[in-house]
RNA sequence: GCCCGGGUGGUGUAACUGGUAGGCACGGGGGACUUAAAAUCCCCUUCCGUACGGAGUGCGGGUUCGAUUCCCGCCCCGGGCACCA
């Protein structure tokens, strides 16, 4: 009987289940190694191998870590909460909670198979009542605090200074003032609705939305928001510290979107004492302000605008507030500005001048103040706009060298020389800026500010499938929060999932649940799903605590995680959410890190295969032909490249690789795989594709070749007739001791870098090389063996284990360690070359010197025809290495 | 447009700080075992050339005794950002 692996795989996950192998305990004595995957959201599909991938891993990281003497936190749970749930729900007419235990529960046993070694005891699932009473309570935390900018630290809403005018305005003032500075707010602001799916959207998640075809327009609604803002600099400074994808920290800071630069008030003609304020990063420009642009939404819009222009000033704000997010974008790309002028004038502060002031949708009310100053001839947008509007345009910077400009033709953005600027002339443009700022500031016109593109986060959606916010309403629409000791607030059933006929959120069909004492209505929004995400990372710590998130002490040795594993697809959006929480709770004094995730890894796609036709047509609904792999037949042409026909036309196509998904049809599913070769084939190979970071193609030719590595490990240990063979004991001949001990110092270093497709590599060669010496591999070496197997394939190599001898895991065995004399050689292979190419080469002892070396090559018959009497002009000679003979 | 990655055989990939390019696999070819097939094992497999040899890590230059590795200029692919003043 050869290399079953049904059969050991199933016994192995039962001997796990049986001992709660993997179960985590806080020990002081031992060093902590948490080590997180990012957690799914069960869906129907099951697991696909593309999460196979990222979970193998942190598997093999954590069974290594394990064997290296650390406590290892390596828990799984499920991010439940969302739309597709909901949907289900509504297609099926279950309840979400009863699909989401089945979806979860094939999840669970999918990954049992795979021999993954979380602690199951540690499972959690975001839309157990549980668990949300903490998302809940962490909201109200944010709910009763403010965010203290002098001392940047969030504190409790009870310190917020209150200045005496408010205070001698009465209570309501006083609570109207809190309420705009607390940490979660309620603002009425146009919003991202999504007519289809009737919820808005959060800033980051609009481009994905309009992507997959639906519309997004802009809508005034009441909505929670949190004040992620005040965090941005924080945000942007703690990822210094971080050791996470450089791509990733770019997303970052370019989501942040910190920008320095001046604040200046303009005055406005017949307006006494209303200043027009504008952000700029350019103040060395201002002598080049032209014009004035307000954006649609500005409040100032409806005050200044002119008798005259009233009328065109009203349809022109109508129709933008009527835009879609997708047209405005659309015009943008072609580089279409539209506006128009207000008929007011702004007084340019340096020069008395007066100029035009316009509105136009170019320019975004959320950002900095929601007006420009227009400097045509050093911006692109403001020169593209005064090309369509006729308006001056007037060059204040010159390039430092090189040949003159002309402004009128195109905007020179480029940093260079101040001209035209009676106060800063000459001055290169760093200098300027700094000049113009320190004179703007004397004369108490404006100050040095830093704006940031991030805006706060939007909260509350319009669904059903989410955490209820822990807040209810009086009367008067004052706040007041559910008392902590209440939580969690659940989620009552409703008759119907979709929103209410008013519009209202499906909660508000909740008729009974939403009343309360005191003539008090609950908030029937629901957060976003990325809430329960947001925190996760800390309850697996203490998921079973039912009077706290989780206990101090225990946070304290956990956290934060030591490596996190997932898709790049969260870098903007769960990342920083949960980044900012993080923050706050450290603020808070609940966690003892800045910063939740020491070190994140990106892992790549696994890509599925279909084939295209070579014109790539499409068929007559516009869809591109493609064919899956079973309908094509593969050869290959007398260059070995491979030939691509579809069996029944006998088309030539090529094969295509795509993200999997299930409208193409290229998607693998793991559990024929593994019902095929075995969850440790599979585990090897993903993780011999390639770098982890990267994405490759699913081959199922390259899995049989993991799998052949597997039976001919297997070989090693068993004979033919399924037997343990007889081992002598020790590590075997001394080529085999170096061998084992190489094939150590190997493993170890690939793995500690988690380049483990190299690692594979490596063992691949030792299994090789072993069957190569004839001799059978001896007891001691087929243990560590063993031992360097089990993080990438855990049940043959338990397996192995066991028939070695031992009748516990190998789990929490030392891994081995390499004897370093064992790997050094008395000889090396010296390259000769001769005028820095390869002639041959030779046997040299290392100890050898220079000299010795050069004798020795000078001699040899290579170097003595290629040379051909010739004296070389330089010898270069790298002891270890080779000699080169320069000629 | 700007900013990050990345281009190595027919394919996925490997190569420490500049020092033998092609290790490990897949695919392909040949052979052994077998009545036969499957499975397994062994050998060959960058290209050109009959050979001595030559060329070769996207392209073109440069530095160096020596460059996949460092520098300059391009090309291509993937990803991110994009009215953010």
């Amino acid at each position: 009987m050869g290399y079953d692996p049904q059969a050991i795989e199933a016994r192995w996950q039962a001997y796990w289940e049986e001992h709660q192998t993997f179960r985590a305990e806080v020990d002081l004595e031992k060093p902590k190694y948490y080590v997180l995957d990012m957690f799914p959201y069960p869906s129907g599909n099951g697991l696909h191998v593309g999460h196979v991938e990222g979970y193998t891993a942190t598997d093999i990281v954590a069974r290594y870590k394990r064997m290296r003497g650390f406590n290892v936190l390596h828990p799984m749970g499920w991010d439940a909460f969302g739309l597709p749930a909901e949907r289900h729900a509504m297609k099926s007419g279950r309840h979400p909670a009863e699909v989401i235990v089945e979806t979860s529960g094939n999840f669970r046993s999918q990954l049992k198979r795979l021999g993954f070694s979380y602690d199951w005891t540690r499972e959690i699932n975001t839309t157990d009542p549980g668990y949300y009473k903490w998302t809940q309570w962490i909201f109200l935390q944010m709910w009763k605090h403010y965010y203290d900018r002098e001392a940047k630290t969030a504190k409790p809403i009870e310190e917020l200074p209150i200045p005496a005018s408010v205070r001698d305005a009465g209570d309501d003032a006083v609570a109207a003032y809190r309420d705009g500075r607390r940490l979660a707010y309620l603002n009425e602001a146009p919003v991202n609705w999504c007519p289809a799916l009737r919820i808005v959207l959060a800033n980051e998640e609009v481009a994905e939305h309009v992507e997959q075809g639906y519309e997004v327009i802009r809508r005034p609604m009441k909505q929670w928001m949190l004040r992620i803002t005040e965090y941005a600099d924080r945000l942007l400074e703690d990822l210094e510290g971080l050791d996470w994808p450089s791509h990733v920290l770019e997303i970052q800071r370019n989501w942040v979107g910190r920008s320095e630069g001046a604040q200046i008030a303009f005055a406005i003609e017949g307006h006494e004492g209303a200043t027009l304020e504008v952000f700029t990063t350019r103040p060395d420009t201002l002598y080049g302000a032209t014009y004035m642009v307000l954006a649609p939404e500005h409040p100032l819009v409806a005050t200044i605008a002119s008798s005259t222009q009233k009328a065109d000033v009203d349809a022109y704000v109508k129709q933008t507030s009527l835009r879609t997010e997708r047209d405005r974008q659309a015009a943008s790309a072609e580089g279409i500005k539209t506006g128009v002028d207000t008929g007011a004038r702004a007084i340019h502060p340096l020069t008395g001048e007066t100029i035009p002031i316009f509105i136009a949708d170019y320019v975004l009310m959320g950002y900095g103040t929601g007006a420009i100053m227009a400097v045509p001839a050093h911006d692109e947008r403001d020169h593209a706009f005064a090309k369509a509007k006729s308006l001056s345009i007037v060059q204040v910077v010159a390039p430092a060298k090189g040949d003159a400009v002309d402004v009128q033709e195109a905007a020179f953005v480029g940093m260079g020389k101040a001209v035209n600027s009676p106060i800063i002339d000459g001055l290169p443009t760093a200098e300027a800026k700094a000049k113009m700022i320190e004179h703007l500031v004397e004369k108490e016109l404006g100050v040095a500010t830093i704006n940031y593109k991030l805006r706060d986060w939007l909260f509350s959606r319009q669904r059903y499938w989410g955490e209820p916010f822990p807040l209810a309403y009086a009367q008067d629409g004052t706040v007041s929060p559910i008392p902590e000791d209440a939580l969690p607030v659940e989620l009552p059933s409703v008759p119907d999932y979709n929103p209410s006929e008013e519009g209202e959120p499906p909660l508000a069909r909740a008729t009974q649940w939403r009343e309360l004492p005191g003539g008090l209505k609950r908030e029937v929004n629901t957060m976003p799903q990325w809430a329960g995400s947001c925190w996760y990372y800390l309850r697996f710590a203490d998921p079973g605590n039912a009077d706290a998130p989780w206990a101090k002490d225990i946070e304290r040795y956990w956290l934060p995680v030591d490596l996190y594993v997932g898709g790049v697809e969260h870098a903007a959006t769960h990342l920083l959410y949960s980044r900012f929480w993080h923050k706050v709770l450290y603020d808070l004094g609940w966690v003892h890190t800045a910063e939740p995730f020491e070190r994140l890894v990106n892992q790549g796609m696994i890509l599925g295969a279909t084939y295209v036709p070579l014109d790539k047509r499409r068929d007559d609904d516009g869809k591109k032909v493609s064919f899956l792999h079973e309908q094509v037949d593969i050869t290959e042409d007398d260059k070995g490249s491979e030939v691509c026909t579809v069996k029944e036309t006998g088309e030539r196509v090529e094969v295509q690789w795509d993200k999997m998904s299930k409208s193409k049809g290229n998607v693998v599913n793991p559990d024929e795989v593994v019902s095929e070769y075995g969850a440790d084939a599979i585990r090897v190979y993903e993780m011999f594709m390639g770098p982890l970071e990267q994405s490759a193609p699913w081959q199922t030719t390259g899995l049989a070749g993991t799998h052949r590595f597997l039976q001919r490990a297997h070989r090693l240990v068993w004979d033919e007739a399924g037997a343990v063979r007889d081992m002598p004991e020790g590590e075997g001949t001394p080529r085999q001791r170096k061998l084992l001990h190489k094939t150590i110092a190997e493993v170890t270093e690939r793995t500690d870098r988690m380049g483990f497709n190299t690692a594979i590599a490596s063992m691949m060669v030792f299994v090789r090389d072993i069957q190569a010496e004839g001799e059978p591999i001896a007891r001691g070496a087929a243990e560590q063996f063993a031992l360097l197997l089990a993080p990438y394939a855990p049940h043959l190599a338990e397996e192995m284990w066991s028939a070695l001898g031992h009748s516990d895991t190998l789990t929490y065995e030392p891994w081995p360690a390499h004897e370093p004399s064992l790997l050094v050689d008395d000889t090396f292979t010296l390259v000769l070359q001769v005028g820095g190419k390869r002639r041959g080469e030779l046997v040299a002892p290392k100890s050898a010197s220079k000299e010795e070396l050069e004798a020795m090559a000078r001699e040899s018959d290579v170097v003595i025809k290629w040379l051909d009497g010739r004296t070389p002009r330089r010898v270069i000679v790298v002891p270890g290495r080779l000699i080169n003979f320069v000629v």
